[in-house]
DNA sequence: ACATCTAGATTACATGTGTAAATGGATAAG
DNA sequence: CTTATCCATTTACACATGTAATCTAGATGT
């Protein structure tokens, strides 16, 4: 089951603090970034818990809630989507059609450049 | 408005043919790579036509279809949204990504290697 | 002129999503 | 013991999306 854009961004707040935390927790971390009602971050998490997204843990009254999903497998999963659907499943591609928009960074090229030389090296 | 997964699919076949095209062309073309219904797809070019990523031009009884929206700032909208929702805006942390998970094939390897010396040329 | 065909327009309907309010059951307070 | 409180669970509702069937007006054939 496919985790949508809002509750990708209470997965967010999971994946950078360090879970587990309380959906009190959560609804403060998420009361900063954005404007969702307490009842809407409740529901979030719920779907989530049917989509085995998350886990819950009894702590007292209330849940504690981590991430079962790892971000990593997250990011991958969205970025292959996106790289098969518009750049033929290839890395090169995409970064390409930064370039020639003229969207890469001084710092992204220095990064790009120390991270071929590195794997250069390895081969 | 954002044009949705099934949209995009018929933007690529205008795309990609020489449009205009009429809504036979367009069914005639995704009968191959898709099952969807004639009706289907007369669904999706009107939902285009409504989010006026596409136009039509009446050619006697039918009309001809042609995108407005162009793909190069179809695939650059998602592209960014997604480098931004994941990245932090910047493109070489995906290419990061990628060579961690030991994605990055050899074919990737040497193209990202030409473009940064490409691009090292020119500055 | 009438029946038929055709292609676009309209309507349909289940599911997902964003956004939240209402309800219910346990717990703490009085 | 009764009541108020706090969370979690249920229910709500409009809009988007995937997937199509049906309707309708104009073109065509007879």
């Amino acid at each position: 089951m496919p985790i949508s854009d809002a509750e990708s961004v209470v997965m967010d707040v999971l994946w950078r603090s360090r879970a587990p935390m309380s959906a009190e927790e959560v609804v403060a971390a998420l009361s900063v970034s954005s404007d969702w009602q307490e009842a809407t971050i409740k529901t979030l998490l719920n779907r989530l818990l049917t989509k085995r997204a998350i886990t819950a843990a009894r702590d007292g009254k209330r849940y504690l809630y981590s991430a079962r999903l790892k971000r990593e497998d997250y990011v991958h999963s969205e970025s292959k989507g996106l790289i098969d659907r518009l750049f033929g499943g290839r890395v090169a591609p995409l970064v390409a059609h930064f370039s020639e928009a003229g969207k890469l960074s001084k710092k992204d090229l220095a990064e790009l450049k120390r991270l071929i030389e590195e794997l250069d090296d390895d081969a």
